[in-house]
DNA sequence: GTCTATTACTGGC
DNA sequence: ATCCGACACATTCGG
DNA sequence: CCGAATGTGTCGGATGCCAGTAATAGAC
């Protein structure tokens, strides 16, 4: 039973995914359990591989370590002492308190029981985990029953499963029901104090010496098992805290990893390594043979998983000096020189790198350096999250070097959230949610985790602003829209409101700096520099201010592929075309135009703070249309009354002038330029979110792809085929993996069980680089949405028609709409049919040529 | 050896 | 890009 | 008045097409 309390992240010990016996035993009704638990738990323990086992004797030295450690531990602040075991530990306490305690206590029912009725759907494997978990918990129930002390333990060091049983005793009923909002916050934040104590950190975390990977791992590990959000985010909390207390400057290290990053993106460093490297290195490291590999990995669906089972494998055969363990930067470092190794040989050289690290890897170290090199973490937990994590941590764990923020208060300018976070008085629960949007903001504008983190090592966190904000030179993360599907809806989240309609271009985003120092930079919207991808922009943009005379600024705009004889707009695809650097002087064959919509920043001020029609105007003041280089995003201006007419003609307008349709914002109320948030603020509109509209075709399924990750054991995309008449044939027209639910995924495997064919059925045209893992027999007609159709070299619809015999036509953002049963396959969309569809674009229409392979020589 | 075709990877949408 | 599912939180509903 | 049901926003992770680029494998 040990087994329950074996990590210390205080997840029941789950047991590994080759290990089905657990699962296997049904869950014991209560008043067996006392008797069966010792033995399910045996089941459970047993098959677990050397780390899990590590574990546990690691938690039962810290047992018996515990006793009186951690009263004395004070945190960051006073309002964190809540106390662990509930009656072991007697420390004064204010109702408040124990009122979130209760109250949290509750959610934490109401979350596990919620988890187990949702997870009872799909997705074995996390529907296994889920069973398993639930029966730990369960059994710790019976523990705790038995065995006083255990209950004790279990609490400190796993208090989240264990409030369960402290909910179901009694504790929550007399929960009065006074507890707002923020409390279930505080409330976690306050049990977070237990995970924490002095005595934990002396086992465990030397002070000063360098934090090692598998201490990260163990906080992935647990996270990568459980759903519940703010536990996870809990859990990082408490692992950035305890490095904050022990290695402070391991702190920016955990962050990268956990972010799965390896530098801030705007410095481009790719990793250059996929999913075939890394079966080499997995390969070559466990001895093993690279179609085996190949085969667990579909499987398994996760290549992590693989390296996992493969390095334990050989580890019980070969033997040898226990490698050094793996430090956190020691991780970190070697991915970076992974993404430094280029040129010759590089791809051997990155392998090796990898394989080096593998070697040195524990099972489940592997796991998560493979996940991290796929660039995958996968374990439910991203940079949002990290952000709010490390947050919470600076705020709970205040870095030595910083004085506590009372000593700040008097004089500066504050933000609200600034004040709020320092003013003691406020709730912790709210104090930590106005450090996230500090945080949060600080990142969006400065997107450099090494700042960011550098600085609240040693400024408080309400000074952090004054060191990370929005600076041109450094991107920012530029603000998005959401998805709307019909000009109703767009009319009702405006609800009265001022606002304005934008022609939505189909080009690329671009950030347009211009920094106190003259240098102009582009950056893309993630953040990437594009300056040397598109060299004509930064002119194009000077000429439009020069006689403003601005000093600085940061401009928001679509690049857009443009033919000034024509003077239209000219498709993305063809855009995507232009070469990714160019050498100087050299002039790129497909022209552009910036298309402006935004205005950030302007001479040493930023303006995300005033309202969008602020911005636009001081835009317009500074900039002035450049012909066949420099314009506005073409808008229109309204006050919402009801009337979907106007909305309905603008959308036909833009889709004419070679746009994808509209974005919609307000330009008044919250209108406020909010970096990477999916604001309701803005909303696009394109005509194949509306019902009924877009291109809608019939396809049938010619093969499928099996799935990854939370795919595992189902198709995770299909091949889709579209009917040739003239040669009864199927042309290969889209792969497609979105839009069908997880029950449509399960039922759609099983409604083509029959269909599997062994080979490839005659008459199917695909290119040999689409082969599927399994061929299906034509037997379905399938309802595909698409947002455009494009000449593919890839895929083969209506092939050698549309102006160049070698190549097909292919969808745009397909995805699955539903099953047509009453279509048989010889009724798909013929290629006929995809042709006219293609011709039809109002892209491919307007550009003079039949075809336009010619389109690049249009100027 | 040099030139070309293929493949893998990344990042735009 | 699109889309879905899960969670957290807010709001409404029914007893 | 409270708990349940319902709605909304956010996040994370499945998956799409297609272009250029760099490195390698293959052809001569």
């Amino acid at each position: 039973m040990v087994n329950t309390l074996a990590s210390f992240w205080g997840k029941p010990q789950k047991a590994k995914s080759s290990d089905k016996k657990a699962e296997a035993a049904p869950k014991p009704t209560d008043d067996k359990i006392s008797e069966e638990e010792p033995i399910a738990a045996e089941k459970v323990l047993q098959p677990v591989k050397e780390s899990a086992k590590k574990e546990v004797s690691k938690a039962v030295k810290r047992k018996a370590a515990e006793d009186d450690s951690d009263e004395e531990f004070e945190f960051g602040e006073e309002e964190a002492g809540n106390r662990g075991g509930g009656k072991r530990r007697v420390l004064e306490e204010s109702e408040d308190e124990e009122k979130e305690e209760e109250e949290e206590m509750k959610v934490e029912e109401e979350k596990r029981v919620e988890k187990g009725k949702s997870k009872i759907q799909l997705m074995k494997e996390k529907r296994e985990k889920m069973k398993e978990e639930k029966k730990d918990v369960e059994m710790k129930d019976v523990e705790k029953e038995e065995e006083e002390e255990e209950e004790e333990e279990g609490k400190k060091l796993a208090s989240v499963f264990t409030s369960k049983n402290v909910s179901s005793s009694s504790t929550t009923k007399t929960s009065g029901g006074v507890v707002k909002k923020s409390t279930t916050l505080a409330g976690k934040m306050t049990k977070d104090e237990n995970l924490l104590s002095e005595e934990d950190m002396k086992k465990d975390w030397k002070p000063e010496a360098p934090i090692l990977y598998q201490h990260v791992c163990e906080a992935f590990e647990h996270i990568d098992g459980i759903s519940a959000r703010l536990e996870i985010q809990q859990t990082m909390t408490t692992l950035f805290r305890k490095i904050i207390r022990t290695n402070p400057s391991d702190l920016i290290n955990t962050v990268y990893l956990a972010c799965n990053d390896v530098a801030p993106s705007y410095e481009c460093v790719e990793l250059g390594v996929g999913d075939s490297f890394l079966i080499k290195a997995v390969t070559e490291t466990a001895g093993s043979n690279s179609n085996t590999i190949k085969a667990k990995y579909k499987e398994l669906g996760d290549l992590g998983t693989v390296a996992m089972s493969a390095k334990s494998k050989q580890k019980t055969l070969g033997f040898g000096m226990k490698p050094k363990p793996l430090l956190l930067k020691d991780v970190l470092q070697s991915f970076r020189k992974v993404a430094a190794i280029s040129g010759n040989k590089s791809q051997a050289v990155k392998v090796q790198e990898i394989k080096k690290i593998l070697v040195r890897a524990s099972g489940q170290e592997c796991k998560f350096i493979i996940r991290g090199l796929q660039g995958k973490l996968r374990i439910g937990l991203a940079r949002s999250s990290v952000i709010v994590a490390l947050a919470h941590a600076f705020v709970l764990s205040v870095p030595k070097g910083v004085k506590p923020m009372e000593k700040w208060v008097e004089g500066g300018n504050y933000s609200d959230n600034e004040k709020f976070l320092m003013d003691l008085k406020n709730p912790l629960g709210e104090r930590l949610e106005a450090a996230v949007n500090i945080v949060k903001k600080g990142f969006s504008e400065c997107s450099n985790f090494d700042s960011i983190i550098d600085t609240a090592l040693v400024h408080p966190l309400c000074d952090l602003s004054q060191h990370c904000h929005l600076t041109p030179g450094t991107p920012v993360e530029p603000m998005l829209a959401k998805p709307t599907k019909s000009v109703q809806e767009v009319l009702k989240r405006l609800n009265g409101q001022r606002f304005t309609c934008e022609y939505k271009y189909d080009g690329e985003r671009v950030q347009v700096h211009l920094t106190e120092d003259g240098k102009v930079k582009c950056f893309s919207r993630n953040l990437l520099n594009t300056s040397d991808k598109f060299p004509e922009v930064p002119p194009f943009v000077r000429e439009a201010c020069e006689s403003s005379g601005v000093t600085s600024f940061v401009l928001d705009a679509e690049v857009v592929a443009y033919n000034a004889v024509k003077d239209i707009l000219v498709p993305f695809q063809v855009l995507s075309t232009r070469k990714r650097e160019m050498a100087e002087g050299e002039e790129a064959e497909v022209k552009v135009i910036v298309q402006a919509f935004d205005l950030m920043f302007l001479n040493g001020q930023s303006l995300m703070a005033k309202s969008l029609s602020e911005r636009r105007e001081l835009m317009k003041k500074n900039f002035k249309v450049v012909q066949n280089k420099f314009r506005f995003a073409v808008s229109l201006d309204a006050q919402e009354d009801g009337d979907t007419t106007a909305i309905e003609e603008f959308l036909d307008a833009a889709i004419k002038g070679q746009c994808e349709g509209l974005m919609v914002k307000t330009l008044d109320a919250n209108s406020q330029y909010e970096p990477s948030k999916r604001s309701l603020n803005w909303l696009k509109l394109k005509k194949d979110y509306l019902e009924g509209m877009g291109d809608s075709v019939d396809l049938v399924p010619l093969g499928a792809y099996y799935g990854k990750g939370k795919r595992t054991g189902f198709y995770g995309a299909y091949l889709l085929g579209c009917y040739n008449e003239e040669a009864d044939e199927y042309q290969s027209v889209c792969k497609c993996g979105t839009g069908f639910s997880d029950d449509a995924l399960q039922s759609l495997m099983k409604g083509l069980e029959e269909a599997v064919s062994e080979s490839k059925p005659s008459g199917y045209v695909v290119s040999d680089t689409l082969e599927p893992d399994v061929w299906f027999s034509p037997s379905q007609v399938w309802e595909v949405k698409a947002a455009d159709l494009s000449l593919s070299s890839t895929h083969k619809g209506a092939l050698g028609k549309a102006g160049n015999p070698e190549r097909g036509i292919g969808l745009r953002f397909p995805r699955f709409e539903r099953l047509r049963p009453d279509k048989k396959c010889e009724q798909a969309t013929n290629a006929e049919q995809i042709l006219d569809m293609y011709y039809n674009q109002d892209s491919v229409k307007g550009q003079g040529g039949d075809n336009d392979d010619d389109d690049d020589d249009l100027l």
